[in-house]
DNA sequence: CTTTCGGACTTGAACCGTCAACTCAAGGTA
DNA sequence: TACCTTGAGTTGACGGTTCAAGTCCGAAAG
């Protein structure tokens, strides 16, 4: 919060960030709809539920999947909830640390996720990767990873307290 | 949804997913909460602020404003009304063809523009393009002009009916 | 042994975006 | 004049996310 002039973006510094929104806002709404229509699956609720059938027992605690899929706590709690209503997981304490919750794939929601995949695989591969050489998707890998650190390196995800900037 | 075997994303592909996954969804999250907390406004929020500040006039119709945005004409009406009530735009027929809603940037609305943007600006330097090479925001901004085209051959972003497959 | 503490969830309310139904303006068409 | 159509925008209900408590477990301190 300077008073100085802060260094406005260039013409292409604006034009890639322009781009960049629009595919940061388009893709995911591109990939939930395509799972709305073919599975009445959000994309989110379809990252929990492939997230959990690629682990070790088709269980993993809540926290590990909140972090891979990059959500809150509380925002999988309720998901969790939902998704265990229509039988597809269910969440029982972690027998070796009763803090933690496990949360389980049933039989259920592996045959959901075994249903859904080839065609959000399909989804993926149409407006990603073949829209791209192999070249910029290694460019795209690199260039994420960078700016992942970059967030990364934020202490509390821009979680920190509004006064103190404490986390 | 034929019953053949997929095309699995293999190991470059499905890292660079996962990679550019996390970026999406976390450098909204980053930018939001960054905005949240100096100037109490949601990344959306600013979006359309920002966007009517730079037309001439500053003021735009509602549909323009929609698409520059990338968002619904509903979500944006909801938050105009709100921007509304806090009293930094207005809306008003447009004299030119009634069926048209122009937004209005108000003085208040300008200067809380004025105010936000070196920050935001600051924000998204640090977390983007600090983060990469000159090199690699070009490519960044080619790679995600294609996955643009490739999502906007949709023909309605998703939107078609879920037994028809008609718009 | 009891107390205190931190971390892992969970819960309910408030908030926001989506969806479908609606209004309204303008341009045919008769 | 009346009628129909199209497209812009609005509205309200619904569903999901966030935010701010609160609960519970286990470890560490007294």
């Amino acid at each position: 919060m300077s008073t100085e002039e802060p260094r406005w973006l260039d013409a292409d510094e604006s034009a890639t960030w322009l781009a960049l929104h629009h595919m940061i806002t388009r893709l995911p709404a591109a990939l939930d709809a395509d799972l709305q229509r073919n599975a009445d699956l959000s994309f989110f609720e379809y990252q929990v539920l492939a997230g959990l059938s690629m682990r070790p027992g088709r269980q993993t605690r809540m926290s590990d999947l909140a972090e891979f899929s990059a959500a809150s706590l509380s925002r999988l709690s309720h998901t969790a909830r939902r998704l265990e209503s229509k039988g597809w997981l269910y969440r029982t304490p972690d027998p070796t640390d009763g803090r933690y919750t496990l949360a389980v794939l049933t039989d259920s929601g592996w045959d959901k996720v075994r249903a859904t995949a080839p065609g959000h695989v399909a989804e993926v591969r149409r407006l990603l990767i073949d829209a791209l050489t192999k070249t910029q998707y290694k460019q795209l890998r690199q260039i994420s990873e960078r700016v992942n650190e970059a967030i990364g390196a934020e202490p509390c995800l821009g979680l920190r307290d509004k006064e103190t900037g404490i986390c």
